[in-house]
DNA sequence: TCGGCTTAGATGTCTGACAACGACGCATTA
DNA sequence: TAATGCGTCGTTGTCAGACATCTAAGCCGA
């Protein structure tokens, strides 16, 4: 109804890259930018298919492929005869289904991402950390433990636990105090793995609770013993299914507002 | 590797069926029905796309976007040049991201569903749940209390409400003893609306978070005031995003394992 | 024994065409 | 006048065939 303000930044996407991604994965990660970002609004209507898919130099088929992934995630909504439409309200990076990290989280809702109590160690995987990241029992692992604020108000505790193997370089392995001190500057240990390791994470799996605070946790996350909070225990998975990195999150009540989008 | 034990029941589709749904989306249900029951196994190894067609009875492309749909899902990984393989570790009921009712996910977990506390009223709805619903406040609403029970254990506190105007027929107005009826037989308030209203649910935004039970709540679940539940709100869309019914559910701790899958 | 080349088979992309659907306008009819 | 039916047009869905690109595996030679 609305569409008068048509805003249409399609970028030309350049088939030379040596992105080791698919041509309709980079359709989907443009559109999806545009999206959270709020340059295409909900309910906007697209250019048609063939429109699209010249604008983004690609072919129909391509378009057609990236527009069924991101109709599956709630991005868009498409119309038999009719046409393609930005969903009435799109996922936003509280949307579980979208795995971005703590960071990112924070910053979307407009704070300011922080942290206290910034602590990494290595130490022997136990038999639980072990089977998530199928690893051997007892194999050193990393572990980084951080209180995380946003906006100076404490509002989860994390523990980032990855295998010391990941971190072997062509060179020998890569020193801890890099590491820490890349990730107090960064803020981030998905980037990390990105950047330095050269792995990307293709997916996580959360499993997530509820839990009573005992005496310890609620000592970090500065909340009233007996409190409730919201336990997601996240493993992410390499494109073909390694175990990267286990991550334990325990969320402040209220902190957040996560939402899921349930297909049928 | 061990793609020695080939079952393949695939059944040729037919377009001449006025299912008002498309050809993919029909492929994509038969395949997800085939891998959650196990028929598919974790890693086998699919025909190629040409042969999966042929098999199917339907194009290539059609073929192929069904595919982007499981492997958005989860369901299946694609290797470029290699062949698409059922996922090592598929989604089951108790994954968030797909849409089922409380019902199949007992039923999923090898539990028998019952239930405890029926009771079925009509009320004005609050200004809560008219925002959720997109109705005006204080419009009649139809509101389902059930305890509900895993092989006589309670396991979820469930609150379904939907608006009145839904159950208006052809001939007036649906009964709400016919509807008491129908739920107290089949348990499931999913079925209800697909066969009696003809109305389909295409999704569900669900907003999850930790709670911990107050007096009322811990009586209904039997459970020590204070305990920790998970409370996941819920609301279900038809295809054209109208809101059908808010679902309000209160998890006995540890009752299910939930996790969810995340793209990134 | 190792390394590079070739080849076969799979998914990814492109092109062009037609089918099916939905909104809209218009003429027809009660 | 208002409701109804029909045709048109634009869009997404499906089909067909071809070629590009990637992977794994086998072959061959150094």
């Amino acid at each position: 109804m609305d569409n008068t303000t048509p805003p249409q930044p399609f970028k030309r996407i350049f088939g030379d890259a040596n992105d080791s991604t698919t041509l309709a994965q980079r359709v989907v990660e443009q559109l999806r930018a545009l999206i959270m970002e709020g340059a295409l609004p909900p309910e906007y209507q697209l250019p048609n298919e063939p429109d699209l898919a010249t604008a983004l130099n690609v072919s129909r088929s391509t378009v057609r492929s990236a527009l069924t992934i991101l109709e599956q995630g709630g991005f868009i909504q498409r119309r038999w005869g009719v046409g393609t439409f930005i969903a009435k309200s799109p996922p936003t990076y509280n949307n579980l289904s979208i795995n971005s990290g703590v960071t990112q989280l924070i910053r979307s809702s407009g704070a300011e991402p922080g942290h206290t109590e910034f602590l990494m160690v290595t130490r022997p995987a136990s038999e639980h950390v072990a089977n998530r990241l199928s690893i051997e029992p007892g194999a050193p692992v990393v572990v980084l433990e951080r209180v995380r604020l946003a906006n100076q108000r404490i509002v989860v505790f994390c523990l980032d636990i990855l295998p010391q193997a990941l971190f072997q370089n062509s060179t020998g392995m890569i020193p801890l105090a890099e590491i820490e001190e890349y990730i107090r500057e960064n803020q981030s240990m998905y980037t990390f793995i990105r950047e330095r390791l050269g792995k990307e994470i293709h997916h996580g799996i959360a499993w997530i609770r509820p839990l009573t605070a005992e005496a310890y946790l609620a000592e970090k996350l500065a909340i009233p013993r007996g409190s409730s909070v919201l336990h997601l225990e996240q493993v992410d998975f390499s494109v073909d299914e390694e175990p990267l990195a286990l991550t334990d999150e325990y969320y402040v009540p209220d902190a957040f507002t996560f939402y899921i989008y349930r297909s049928s």
